[in-house]
DNA sequence: GGTCAATAGTTGTATATACAAGCTTGCTTG
DNA sequence: CAAGCAAGCTTGTATATACAACTATTGACC
């Protein structure tokens, strides 16, 4: 029986991660100071500071010298990948966005999105689909898979200030994404929604969160005009 | 007139990274140590590990206790984001891979590449063009445009260990690269390369590095069934 | 009431120290 | 010669301290 160690600075960044996740400390509200947390914890400034420190580095926290440490937004999280926040983009261009919801229902689901899912095929999933638009034109049709035992915590929100859609979007903060990237030929329906022919190439992104395991997304581009962009930083 | 003071932590970073960038030190190759650091630029061991951390964050190092630390390779560098590296994906699949060099040639670049390379418009560039083979399936096309400027520096390499496009694939290891992907219909003359049909959808990827200004990559695959595979990490 | 300065609180940088944990090397010992 | 142990190096964690730089608040003064 080994005993594994874990570190002083791991145990508070774990305890910050998880008052983020669960929304007890929401966005731009402020995080315990570094001297706060080494009374809290009983550490040296400096083991507080570190777990503030990685945090930060890590996208989750955002620090100002003279004013404290802070949550950060979701938008300065997901700086790197974001399938869905086409908005501003659109918005850049100086057009207008806006979305419809199509479907939200059960589904069967088949043998791959059951794997995804950690589902048996032919179990039910829930199905959320919404078009996307620019300027009144179709630009993404996206639809998500959410596993029915997220639907149950989905059902105990309040709605009256979140679509049913915004809040399947709002996967926590934690996010460790895959993406798949694909060029394809979309069907007969998905043409006709998005309103193209059916010889024109689509981008389908294919996106699969951990932190909330469970949820699949799957956005269908028109191409071309519509690019996925993908940014990589490195400066200091 | 104010003097901007410049941390110890940075200066250390920038020294090892010009080391790096400059090829002096290669991949694998020992960084010194924390207490070599400490002596040479005269702080303290915390400063001079700081600098080899926040190094290792970044994807530049790797450490390992008991042993020391070594610059990373690319394969651990690229961990999000690698248009080119298809060899090993494939292998993986069991399947064998070669390249085939297409062209080698100086063209005149297009107003849209001019931009990108900092050129005029029917200014000439460096073009290189690649085949990608899986199992003897044609599976990706890869252009590259070069800046002449570069091409002065690329002629003065030792090609007997490498060829001249992987010298112009080696971008150097402080890569900031942002990438564009869209589905496009590929021209006759792709399709050929490619051995697909006209009508059948390609993904194509665009990549621009900044580190190394001056190249643009072109990348087109067949689809379906070649995806572009994207992992963002955030995990402790 | 408005302006300015002092102050307290925050994060940023830097040092010195100590011990733990993992790897490498070389020497001892059987 | 081989096995194993010990020494010495490396990075990892943690503490205590000091000062710098920046911000927001407070309070005094005009």
């Amino acid at each position: 029986m080994t005993q594994v160690k874990i570190a002083k600075y791991s145990v508070i960044k774990q305890y910050i991660c998880q008052k983020i996740e669960s929304g007890q400390w929401p966005e731009h509200s402020k995080v315990p100071s570094e001297n706060e947390l080494t009374e809290q914890f009983s550490v040296s400034r400096m083991t507080a500071r570190r777990a503030l420190q990685e945090l930060t580095e890590q996208g989750l926290l955002v620090r100002s010298q003279g004013s404290g440490t802070f949550v950060a937004t979701f938008k300065s999280q997901s700086s790197l990948l974001e399938i869905r926040n086409i908005a501003d983009e659109i918005h850049e261009r100086g057009h207008e966005y806006h979305a419809q919801q199509l479907d939200l229902k059960s589904v069967e689901v088949n043998e791959e999105m059951a794997i995804l899912l950690s589902l048996k095929a032919g179990d039910k999933a829930f199905f959320s689909s919404v078009l996307h638009f620019e300027n009144d034109t179709p630009i993404q049709l996206e639809q998500r898979f959410v596993n029915p035992k997220l639907v149950a915590e989905y059902l105990q929100q309040d709605f009256t200030e979140i679509t049913p859609h915004e809040y399947l979007s709002s996967e926590a903060p934690l996010t460790e994404a895959t993406h798949e990237v694909e060029a394809i030929l979309a069907n007969v329906d998905i043409c006709n929604l998005l309103n193209i022919t059916e010889s024109a190439p689509c981008l389908q992104v294919k996106r699969r969160t951990w932190s909330r395991q469970g949820v699949v997304s799957l956005a269908i581009l028109t191409s071309p005009g519509n690019k996925y962009r993908l940014g990589s930083h490195l400066v200091f």
